[in-house]
DNA sequence: CTATTCTTATTACCTAGTAATAATAAATAG
DNA sequence: CTATTTATTATTACTAGGTAATAAGAATAG
């Protein structure tokens, strides 16, 4: 059976299809079959072998892909969620892991992840309108997976005036994955 | 004229509509009538008044936004736009600050976006299959504001073995608005 | 009571599909 | 060369979530 050949130019339109929709996720059937050179049925039948959805679909799971991060890291005053927060002494939230926040290849947690973790926290430990990170030395210590639980630790160690030193420790289980050192500014709103 | 009466029903419902898709944009009219006790045409033609478009259109423009944007920050490897690359040396991006990144109350660039701007550009100036940041040292020196763009310099300045120094510098117009110096690890696939 | 505004209902149409069936074309085995 | 398999295309009926336009009913102001 020679059914390789035969075959190999469905495989190699099929490969180009799903390049194609990486490139750009948001392609109808209609422009796939015209960018394929085949009929509108045969792209779904690919699609369709490929399990791949329509695109009304691929739009909608970019853009929950979208709330549920951006939701976390950006629209949210903290990233993470609180344990135990006592202002303007210590603080400590939890971080799930999520497959979005990790590096596709190797399941690694994103560094700035930890780090927003670790900043939003030694920021919610101020108790001011306005508080602005000044300066922030993190050591990574050990790579954070997928589905791990991160829990920071932050603690206020130094006050000059408005300006707060405060250490964060982040550990999965028993295990320190970051340390930190976090200088922030308590400021009003009208001093900027 | 106490149209204001009338009106207030309608326009109360409206603002209601407003927040109900501020927290959740992928309702349907039907959702919105249900949640809202009108039927779907009212609903339809609160959204006509109120230039709001329908749910595919919203899926559409947050996935867009997702891939003009995010794939910055979490899914793509970069946080900011490319303006140069010379890998293993040095590198500049520009990261356009929207509004979806700053503090609602002062308008001010959350930290870790800007950290997380120069960490990726750290992390995409090695060669390497794996990158992990070891040690990040970071200072913020003048707040970042709504639509700024900050222009990020990323140079190698060291390296032991695997491990490399980096430093950057980022920039809104000629201001200096981070100073910092990352220590990142390449790393093989299979020593993990 | 009447004019006006709101709300609802109804209808025809649209896009981007699913799902299923049938017809046709192409390739290969024997 | 022919039979059979596989691939492709066409066609039809159906769906969700709308647009756009029109008509009819309800509420209220004056």
């Amino acid at each position: 059976m020679v059914v390789l050949k035969r075959n190999r130019q469905k495989l190699e339109r099929q490969q180009a299809m799903v390049s194609q929709l990486q490139e750009n996720p948001f392609l109808t059937d209609e422009e796939l079959a015209e960018l394929l050179f085949v009929s509108v049925p045969t792209v779904r039948l690919d699609r369709l072998e490929l399990g791949i959805p329509e695109l009304r679909v691929r739009t909608k799971d970019v853009a929950e892909q979208f709330y549920g991060q951006i939701r976390s890291l950006g629209a949210g005053e903290l990233i993470g969620d609180i344990l135990e927060l006592d202002v303007g002494k210590r603080g400590i939230t939890v971080l799930e892991v999520k497959k979005d926040m990790v590096f596709s290849k190797t399941k690694i947690l994103r560094g700035h992840y930890l780090f927003a973790q670790a900043n939003s926290l030694a920021v919610a430990l101020i108790n001011a309108d306005v508080v602005l990170t000044g300066s922030a030395s993190v050591r990574y210590l050990t790579p954070v997976f997928l589905k791990d639980k991160v829990v920071a630790h932050a603690e206020i160690v130094g006050q000059k005036g408005k300006s707060f030193v405060i250490k964060v420790n982040s550990k999965v289980g028993s295990e320190e994955v970051l340390r930190g050192r976090f200088t922030v500014v308590a400021k009003e709103m009208n001093d900027l």
